[in-house]
DNA sequence: CATCAATGAGTTCTGCTTTGTTCACGATTG
DNA sequence: CAATCGTGAACAAAGCAGAACTCATTGATG
């Protein structure tokens, strides 16, 4: 999937244009990365954490010649995958469906969401015991 | 940075609402996690790839007792920052701008975070030895 | 603003993964 | 189509993950 397909996919899920999606995941990522350039952290709940991380320097080689070469100390972009996230990726979770209803079913969506949550939060504190 | 700073920040790029920006947002962030979910990669160019990354079983433990616990296989959500996000973080390359739009804002947005900055950084750091 | 939910931090420790170098070539994206 | 990105090679040091569980802090939502 890459960032044309993500547009499409959003936009599909909302009676939005695709210029306007397009318009605000680009704002969206470039905030993102003006902050980890200011050295901020920016935490997007149920996602994860975008931040700068330092590495050291240390030596490293040419894989062509095998000469050892000086690797500078720099700083990087890192994330960290919230608690959701990974619940979701590993199958610990379930996540939360229903795209093309989603429009429709924002009315219920809410009271859904909280009979969710408060049934999540519940597997999830037995779920590790069972694994046990 | 959270969430609703980050969704200042982008509706305050354009004549958008907050509200819709965070529709917008939400549904970024679901799709990116459906997608990883399924298997697939999302790569966003000028930003990375997110995409699900194996682990395999190894053995682990409880750093109370000491006692050895097995950790099973599992599935993680990873990115790969693309090469122009390292550079803006490294500071190999300066990352651009919309000089007009970022200009009206400029004069608001700067006096908040350098203020959350300074604090942020600061607590950061400060927090872990106090602690101890 | 208040409340609740989510997340971070801390502890030990070891095996595994990631990283980065240069550079040519193929793949992908806009 | 042009520009950019990903891949691969060898190799070693840096860095990470994650167990169980409690408490503190922060963020989201109504």
């Amino acid at each position: 999937m890459n960032k044309a397909e993500l547009i499409d996919a959003v936009a599909g899920r909302g009676d939005v244009s695709k210029r306007e999606v397009t318009e605000i995941v680009d704002a969206f990522v470039e905030e993102i990365k003006k902050a980890v350039v200011r050295g901020d952290k920016v935490a997007i709940s149920g996602f994860g954490i975008f931040e700068a991380q330092a590495r050291k320097a240390r030596l490293g080689r040419n894989p062509r010649t095998g000469e050892t070469v000086k690797i500078k100390a720099t700083k990087l972009p890192k994330f960290r995958p919230g608690a959701e996230f990974k619940a979701v990726v590993s199958g610990a979770k379930k996540i939360s469906t229903s795209a093309p209803k989603k429009a429709a079913a924002k009315k219920a969506a809410p009271k859904k969401a909280a009979a969710k949550k408060a049934a999540p939060k519940k597997a999830a504190k037995k779920a590790p015991a069972r694994r046990k």
